[in-house]
DNA sequence: TTGAAAGCGCTAACAC
DNA sequence: GTGTTAGCGCTTTCAA
């Protein structure tokens, strides 16, 4: 044979109808001892595979699906997000799928209440979540799971429930790549860690990154680095930071846990600096700009175009096909040069 | 209306068939300009997009398609390939396909002219191949293309005609991804190109390589960097390239262009020139082992999965959905060094 | 407990 | 030219 048996094959090996073989299947019960077993011994031989796609033809259900991530009018970070989102639903529109994006504004832990508890209202069927708030991303996935509706993140992981589902990277090991790339960089080290706009107060995700840092370096044999860390904010980031390299004259490296890598570049252009090497996040394009200037060294993409496209993916196959979603999915961290960059780029 | 269009919806708008609906969709013609009008303005008003796993469940033909590639018993480099071919494979089993893997031995052009051949007579529907013999290359491609079979290729560009496919990376730019990095290994360098194992004479991605690294050399603000290119042969390596660092003792920067890093790993360690940096590619234990003793200070990944898995899933597509397969993809550059490795692992 | 039948969206064969 | 019909693989309903 050279088609792939179907469960009309299977009904008419086993000298039953389509319908047993399907309850068989399904453990759908009401099938006689004799039917059951006839059914099974085909199984056993052939290897059969169900159609998923035919399976799904019949099913007429429409699946609502919102996304919830913040404005890319507040931070482009998000707007590769965005794509991805877009590019999921376009290859699958031959599904009966409805997927709505929903913004909350990333300076605001109201405005993220706000928009989960609007969302809630509308009772969709999943919902991939960017949860940058701990506290209040916790609260909201909670009402979620109580409705049953199925929950994705992406972005940052929560540890909560085993429930939840994670697509995107492993931020205290990013932290180690940044690490790695100062230390070939500068083989005598001084370096700063540059925290910018911390505002989520909630958020770990910068610690982790700093964990990462740090722990490369002490697990290092010889190791005769200096790392300092610095907190900084949008309103005093020039004046505090510029103090900062003056008061350090040996600084020779700076990891910026944020997008925010531009703004450091800048001071330090402004500072006749240009001997302190730069690692920094996302390929934003002030980022790029300073990249090929040779002023930041590296950058590490997070890759949220694709984490956005995997997180909704997962869900439409689990209600489409009935899939399992992965716990979690690591995305690997791409690490960026001049000449590599352009192939990140949306 | 919360559901999607179908042509029952738009037969009935339009006041005719859903065979008539058909034959205007997809312009058969035997349609009077009355009805073709009457469905073309229901088109117009609604957006349809026809349901394209339908349509494929009526397709009942089998697609043959066969992955011509080295017998990664010859080298490693191409396990990864075949994973991605599974993958592929497991991901459409739900569609009416048989796809094969032949293998061919890389060091020989003989066997890729036998293999080629003999899957000529196979007369399958589509052919995906890594065209590692650019000669040899083009003579198959033109027979399969003559028999009318699909042919796209990985691995390797080759020019030929528009109607190739190709899956690949920028091999001149992933030479310059190299040059970059040894450039901010070593400030000042001397640098070696080593080709090991050039054996094909036809290829000629190794010399994409060498021209891209050259290139970022020259084209760089105060260049002050000594590049010299060797040639080196399985049996001749350990003598040729021990004499080589012998004679250049301000040797820093080594470009190794295939994925034989690792023996020139070996040789530096043996030499006591640790001064030495090496950039590489691939993947392969050997390579990540050095990387991991700090040996190879890069390596360069050509996602050889990945290749392999868009290759046929472009073919896959193409038949079963009629897809365009697009005319060149190219992957990302990624730049590997211990820390971020293992995402990249199979 | 079971088989028969209808139907998901689309295509193709066949009458009229 | 055009409508009808059967059928792709599977699920679901209904009658037996």
């Amino acid at each position: 044979m050279d088609k792939k048996p179907t469960i009309k094959d299977i009904a008419l090996l086993a000298g039953v109808s389509k319908g047993t073989v399907d309850r068989v299947l399904h453990n759908r019960g009401k099938v006689s001892q004799k039917a059951f077993e006839s059914v099974n011994s085909v199984l056993n031989e052939i290897d059969y595979e169900p159609n998923l796609i035919a399976r799904n033809l019949k099913n007429n259900k429409i699946y609502y699906i919102i996304v919830v991530l913040p404005d890319p009018a507040f931070d482009p970070y998000w707007v590769p997000s965005i794509n991805g989102i877009q590019e999921a639903i376009k290859e699958s529109k031959a599904f009966n799928l409805s997927i709505k994006i929903h913004y909350f504004n990333p300076d605001s832990t109201e405005s993220f209440i706000n928009v989960t508890e609007s969302v809630l209202t509308l009772a969709p069927d999943g919902i991939l979540l960017a949860p940058l708030f701990y506290k209040e991303a916790v609260t909201a996935m909670q009402k979620f799971l109580d409705q049953g509706i199925c929950v994705s993140t992406f972005n940052n992981q929560i540890l909560f429930q085993d429930n939840i589902n994670f697509v995107g990277q492993d931020l205290q090991q990013s932290g180690r790549v940044a690490a790695k790339l100062l230390d070939v960089l500068q083989s005598k080290g001084e370096f700063a860690i540059v925290h910018v706009n911390e505002k989520y107060e909630n958020s770990v995700f910068m610690q982790e990154k700093e964990k990462g840092f740090k722990n490369y370096f002490s697990e290092k044999e010889f190791n005769d680095s200096l790392i300092s860390t610095i907190q900084l904010q949008d309103s005093n980031i020039e004046m505090k930071f510029n103090a900062f390299i003056n008061q350090n004259p040996k600084l020779n490296g700076v990891f910026v846990t944020t997008s925010k890598a531009y703004q450091i570049a800048n001071i330090i252009i402004d500072a006749n600096r240009l001997d302190i090497s730069i690692v920094g996040y996302d390929l934003i394009s002030e980022n790029i700009n300073y990249l090929n200037q040779g002023v930041i060294n590296f950058l590490i993409h997070q890759n949220p175009k694709r984490q956005a496209y995997l997180g909704v993916m997962h869900l439409i196959e689990h209600f489409v096909f009935g899939k399992k979603i992965p716990a979690i999915s690591l995305l690997p961290i791409d690490i960026i040069n001049t000449e590599n960059a352009r192939f990140y780029l949306d």
